[in-house]
DNA sequence: GTAATTGCAAAGCTTTTGCAATTTA
DNA sequence: TAAATTGCAAAAGCTTTGCAATTAC
């Protein structure tokens, strides 16, 4: 038996706060995200996680409480490569550098952007935002 | 009639240098690329255009096509975002940067990630290569 | 009770693949 | 002629959707 994580509870109130509904599957998604923190997970991953406890999850449900909690601000995903999308919950904000030989993910601070923000919006008006699609590149090791 | 492009056989000239062969297919991907240059296109409206001449070219073809032109270095697929991928031909590398709200692309100069290159280097070992996702953000007009 | 959420099955969309037939060099 | 390329049809992979049944509030 797994301990309640208590951090559990916040994340359902903010979905209450905005006229959600607490259901099996969203405790279920939320709980192995908040287990598998800072992880990114794939649908399937997270899909075969959740099932462990509720075999009875289905995987359009998935997909419609990660839609759901992501427009609820509680969590994001991010494109890493030429792969399915994965998910994590949304903290603090950071960018992904992905290398193209083997797949290893760098976390960066998003600070590392704010030279380039500041360029992109006195330039060209532009607002950097989302740190949806990861860097490509060559990471040490495959170099 | 469309007065053929010399630039054409450039390009065909690099195929052939690489073992590739030409075929009417080939001559048409290429063809439509150089005549949208600088524009990126989806496979889809790519091949919309070369079926405008060459009406049995089919699906598949127009993506082994562009397979092997990318393998022999002569165009470069980039992500938009949640869009099929896009084409164009391989000349001055550049970064793209897209807006969420009405999806403009603003090409950016790769010596806007330089700084930005060296400190992952620096930092992670990690070179910065293909700018093959494009960055997500605001443009002026939506923000 | 009412509206939100789910399960299921089916479909959607982009891309890939097997294979025999055709074409290039 | 040998090897590369194509057409076609089928399938694969990820994600979305319609709808009736269930569940949360």
């Amino acid at each position: 038996m797994v301990a309640p994580d208590p951090r559990l509870e916040v994340l359902l109130d903010r979905v209450r706060a905005q006229g959600g509904r607490i259901t099996a599957a969203r405790r279920a998604v939320l709980g192995v995200l908040l287990a598998t923190h800072p992880e990114h997970l794939t649908v399937e991953e997270l899909a075969g996680r959740v099932r462990a406890g509720h075999p009875d999850v289905h995987l359009s449900t998935v997909y419609r409480t990660l839609d759901a909690m992501e427009e609820a601000g509680l969590l994001t995903h991010v494109h890493l490569g030429h792969t399915p999308s994965t998910y994590h919950l949304a903290d603090v904000p950071h960018h992904h550098a992905v290398c193209d030989g083997c797949g290893a993910v760098i976390h960066l601070p998003a600070d590392l952007f704010d030279d380039l923000a500041r360029r992109l919006s006195a330039d060209h008006g532009y607002t950097l935002g989302a740190h949806h699609f990861a860097l490509a590149g060559r990471c040490a090791d495959c170099r």
